[in-house]
DNA sequence: ACCTGAACACCGTTCAAGT
DNA sequence: ACCTGAACACCGTTCAAGT
C-alpha cells in the first residue's frame, strides 16, 4: 500500500483534529491517543506525524479552536447601554461556555501535559484578544482612569471569574448546582464593579 | 533477595512521598516516574504498590500534604483588627505559596492525570477547610449577612484570587513580574471588599 | 510476610520499505 | 511524494518466585 492521495495535507490535517475533539469531548483528555484517532479517520500513525510535529503540536492546534470558538460566542453579546451589564452578560457566556465545552475548555489550562510548553506566539495572541474583549467594556465603565489601570482591572475580575468557573468545576459542580455558581459569579462583577466605579 | 524489613511500611509510605515530592519540584510533574522513585528510595517498583493501590494513589496523598502545608501558612497570619486587612494578608500568603512550590501547588489543579477521578471525602474535608479560613474572616467583616451569603462572597472572592493566580502562572509569570501580580491580587479584594460590604 | 524483577499491555515516535 | 506498519523506547501495573 502508500500513496493514495485521496486527501490533501491540509485535509488530513482538518480529519486530525475533527477526530480528536470528538474524542476528547466523548471520553475525555485522558482517551486521546494517536492509535484511536488514525483509526478514527482511516489512516495509520505515521500519517498523523506527516501534519503534525508531535502530540504537543496537535494538543496545541486544539487548544486554538477552542480559543476560537469561545471568541466566537463573547462576540455574540447583546449591546446593551450599561457596560456593567455587558460584562456581567460576558461573565454569563464564559461560565455556559465552560459548561457546554467542558471537556475542551478544561484542557486550556492543563499544563501537565507536556513539561515545559513554551506558549507559541499565535496562541498568547488569541489569548490576550480574548483579555481585550472584557477591557474594552472597562473602558466604557470608567474614564477616569489610566489605560494600564483599566487594564490590570478587567484582568483581575475576568481571572476572577475564571477562578470561580475552575474551582467550581473540580468537585462540586454539580453539588452547588450551576444556578449557584452563576450566582456566584455574578456576585464577584457586581460587587467588584461597585467597588471599582467612579 | 527480598524479605529485608529494614523499613516498616509506614517508613516506606513516608520515602516514597517524600522522594516524589522532590522530584516534582525538582523535574515537575511530568517527570514523576515509578521507576524513577524506587530508584531514589533503594526499592524496587513492586514495594511502592505494597504501599499504594496505584499512581493516582500516590498523587492524591502528594497534594493532601501539599493542601496542609498551604493551612499551616494560613494559619500563620498575623492578627489585625481590621478584618479587611486580614483577608488581604490571606490573598498574599496564598501568592506567596504558589510562588514558593509552584510545581506542587499546579498539581492541586491538574485533572488530567486521572480519567474520572472521584476526590475522596477526606482531601474535599481538606479543601473545605481552607475556604473556612477564608470565610471566618468574612463573618467579621459585615455580620448583617447571612451565613449562606458570607459562604457565597468568600467563596466568591477567594476563587478570584486563585484565578489570578493560575492565569498569571500561565505563560505570563515572568513578563508581569509577581510584583504586579500581588497588586492585581490586591485590586480584586479591596474593590471586592468595598462593594460587599455595609 | 516482605520484596524482587521479569513480564505484560499500552503508550508516543521513528523510519526503512513499499507504491 | 505519500503512506504503511513494524520496531523502539518508555510507561504503569501485576504476580509468580524467591528468602
Amino acid at each position: 500500500m502508500a500513496r493514495r492521495s485521496e486527501h490533501s495535507q491540509e485535509e488530513i490535517k482538518k480529519m486530525v483534529l475533527n477526530a480528536a475533539e470528538t474524542i476528547i469531548i466523548d471520553e475525555g483528555f485522558s482517551g486521546l491517543k494517536v492509535r484511536k484517532i488514525a483509526i478514527e479517520i482511516g489512516y495509520t500513525v505515521g500519517s498523523i506525524y506527516m501534519v503534525f510535529d508531535n502530540m504537543a503540536d496537535l494538543i496545541m492546534q486544539i487548544k486554538g479552536r477552542t480559543l476560537d470558538n469561545l471568541t466566537e460566542q463573547l462576540n455574540q453579546i447583546s449591546i446593551n447601554d450599561d457596560p456593567a451589564k455587558m460584562i456581567e452578560q460576558l461573565a454569563s457566556i464564559y461560565l455556559t461556555f465552560a459548561n457546554q465545552h467542558f471537556n475542551l475548555w478544561r484542557m486550556l489550562f492543563d499544563f501537565s501535559l507536556i513539561g515545559d510548553d513554551t506558549v507559541p506566539d499565535w496562541y498568547q495572541d488569541k489569548v490576550d484578544h480574548i483579555f481585550g474583549i472584557v477591557e474594552l467594556q472597562f473602558k466604557q465603565l470608567s474614564a477616569s482612569y489610566t489605560d494600564e489601570q483599566t487594564k490590570q482591572a478587567s484582568r483581575a475580575l475576568w481571572s476572577g471569574v475564571h477562578g470561580i468557573c475552575i474551582l467550581s468545576s473540580s468537585g462540586k459542580m454539580d453539588l452547588l448546582g450551576i444556578k449557584s455558581i452563576e450566582e456566584t459569579v455574578m456576585l464577584l462583577v457586581k460587587n467588584f464593579i461597585k467597588g471599582w466605579k467612579l
